[in-house]
DNA sequence: CTGAAAGCGCTTACAG
DNA sequence: CTGAAAGCGCTTACAG
């Protein structure tokens, strides 16, 4: 700005004027073409730091999810990014890998740099962090996750609806000792999946018996899913029917009763939450409980923006249907 | 900084030293603790946007791919964002749509927010873009794509060699009438494919056919797919291996000759650029030249770091072997 | 219509 | 051992 204001021969309070279109009416006409010629002669890059640090304002936001390399955020982080785009703003980026305190230090470290706001995919024990940003008035909007005792602005399934019109659907079909197989985990929206399968069975007068539902660690799907197939698939009378936690159990799941030789769907029938895309060629593809990523990323970046821009005190509480995509499994 | 200075009863410049353990053994210790204490108490946060205007060091670096949603850049991204993070450096990210328009926008909105280097996968037309970066000296690594014209640092896959080396090995297997289906595309990185399957053939003493390979744009990948492997099925006498471009191409092709009634590998052998999930269940899994995603993005990574850091202007130009996983489609 | 000046929150060469 | 002061590249209230 300097050197452009030097060789026009101007303040670069005039610069900065021109460059930014303010008092375009006040200020002569050919001096500020003479101005912004002169910039593009000089490939004026304005410093946005700088930009920043006078105005107060990064145009800058964070997004923090557990694992930006799996599909469910990246497909989010896609549009994230896009829309903040088109609203000017630049996305930093970070994995929290399931840990509130990974999630925490990017948080500093994205505070530091000033972000105008966050969008975070919270992980367990993330309420005190929560809290934290609300202390310090930073906007953010949850994803995915949301912890019902806070406050906070969120963008998620509505998983118990989910799971009941899944397990609906599994009761309308005429299967009647459905089984679920879910993640292990204190996670809020995850119960409510177990929640949501428990209340669609006692809606129909069937009471869910403890045995029928299996938690498992993520880390340990690999060797525990066999085994607790095997368990559910042992109670007498056997399950006709498993509504699955996530595709990665899914998976595992329908390769081990179909290693055993059980037929889908009708010796067992398979619901999943997220699309099995590894069992495209199943002869049975399976039923899947669609979550509407485009849109979920699409809100986040709208009421973080609505809550950044427009100091929108108001709370956002957005719970999305998921889509139920019937196919053979079922 | 000018809270903590006026509580302990000291200048800001004593502060910054001692905030950021500098001249240590000049400083009184029990000053130096107070002050400490007291940036606690206030919980004070430095600003690393005022921090960077000075230092003209945003430690900041941007990432530009064509499609974070793509699973094989938001693997890298994973790792990118990491290891940037144990340096320090904060990444922006953007998706460029394989345009270079858009990519050069992205690089023009970071390079105002002071990043101190970029990572770029590039697209078709991106060559004057990076003349552009080289001219401003902005250091950045090239990955997945380069341009042999360009004097740039990258990180890529040795193309030429994996498929070389794919079409040697059903060279191994006895098959000898060999096709390509691959992406019509003007990108170096691609077109490398298909030198190293005619220099396979080539070096074996087999003429490469031009009806043997079809390059076929990625939009029209599933209206385009049937017909060209129609083609190459009808062609007298038949062939008997083909070589695909990516899990795409190969998801596509092996269901359409799944459904023609064609035996994988007896009637035909498939091999292919990156793992294709979608067939985990297929009879014959298929073989597949694996990229080592994680080695990419940790070299990406550290070339650029070396450059910014050490100011090292040593060019970078590394070609990393696939994988060739053999299944039974081979 | 235009400019001088202060200030955003830091760092650092220099002086003492 | 510590501080006064300049300056990074911008914006903007104020004066004229």
């Amino acid at each position: 700005m300097k050197d452009i204001a030097q060789k026009v021969g101007v303040s670069t309070a005039l610069v900065s004027y021109v460059l930014n279109n303010q008092k375009v009416n006040r200020i002569n006409k050919e001096l500020a073409q003479k101005i912004k010629d002169t910039a593009k002669e000089l490939d004026y890059r304005p410093n946005q730091l700088a930009k920043s640090l006078k105005t107060a304002k990064s145009l800058t936001i964070g997004l923090i999810v557990s694992d930006i390399s799996n599909p469910f955020f990246s497909n989010i982080a896609r549009i994230i990014q896009e829309e903040a785009d088109n609203s000017k703003y630049t996305v930093l980026f970070g994995s929290s890998d399931e840990s509130a305190h990974k999630s925490a230090q990017l948080a500093d470290t994205f505070i530091n740099r000033q972000v105008d706001g966050l969008i975070i995919a919270p992980s367990e024990g993330a309420e005190e962090q929560l809290a934290y940003l609300q202390r310090r008035e930073i906007p953010f909007v949850l994803i995915d996750r949301y912890f019902p005792a806070l406050e906070t602005n969120y963008v998620a399934l509505d998983n118990y609806r989910a799971a009941y019109e899944a397990v609906s659907h599994l009761l309308d079909k005429g299967y009647t000792r459905i089984g679920m197989v879910t993640h292990e985990t204190g996670l809020f929206h995850l119960k409510e999946r177990r929640y949501g399968y428990e209340g669609a069975l006692k809606d129909r007068g069937i009471a869910p018996h403890p045995d029928w539902v299996k938690e498992i660690s993520l880390k340990q799907a690999k060797t525990a899913i066999p085994e607790v197939v095997d368990q559910l698939l042992g109670l007498v009378p056997r399950m006709d029917a498993l509504l699955m936690g996530s595709n990665t159990l899914a998976d595992l799941t329908v390769k081990h009763i179909h290693a055993l030789g059980y037929k889908v769907p009708k010796d067992l029938a398979i619901l999943t939450f997220d699309e099995v895309e590894s069992l495209d060629l199943f002869y049975a593809p399976i039923s899947y409980l669609r979550q509407p990523l485009p849109e979920m990323g699409r809100l986040a970046i709208q009421v973080l923006l609505d809550n950044m821009e427009k100091n929108n005190t108001q709370l956002s509480q957005i719970q999305l249907p998921a889509e139920l995509v019937l196919r053979a499994s079922t």
